[in-house]
DNA sequence: CGCCTGACCGAAT
DNA sequence: TATTCGGCCAGGC
């Protein structure tokens, strides 16, 4: 179902550069709702447009979180982008971690 | 509007 | 570090 909320969730989905990761919060605050971080993850369940990096959202404190029926890709696709998981984890998550800024600038511009 | 579900989040134990 | 619990929000009926 396509609702203005899915829309710009999906939009923000775009915006995420490949190596990095953002969680549902992060999305769903880009998105103009925080807090609807579960309604973000009931949107990629139903969401179908291929070619969108759903691997890429991933939960709070750098937890893989979930995939739909296979997870297990989630943590594939991953790694196969350079991270490393661990426990569950993504090792320097932090550090990986997409703010929504696409155009990063280091001071002064 | 109420009821239920879910790819969540944060705090407490 | 792992487990538990309450809160939050969108979507479908």
């Amino acid at each position: 179902m396509i609702t203005p909320f899915a829309r710009r969730v999906l939009n923000v989905l775009r915006q995420i550069p490949a190596g990095r990761v953002t969680t549902y919060g992060e999305v769903a605050r880009l998105a103009g709702r925080p807090g609807a971080a579960r309604a973000v993850g009931n949107i990629f369940r139903e969401a179908v447009e291929p070619g969108l990096p759903y691997h890429r959202v991933i939960a709070a404190g750098g937890r893989v979180g979930g995939y739909g029926r296979n997870p297990h890709l989630k943590a594939a696709l991953l790694v196969a982008e350079g991270h490393t998981i661990r426990r569950g984890r993504i090792l320097g998550f932090k550090e990986k971690r997409w703010r929504g800024r696409t155009k990063g600038r280091t001071a002064r511009g």
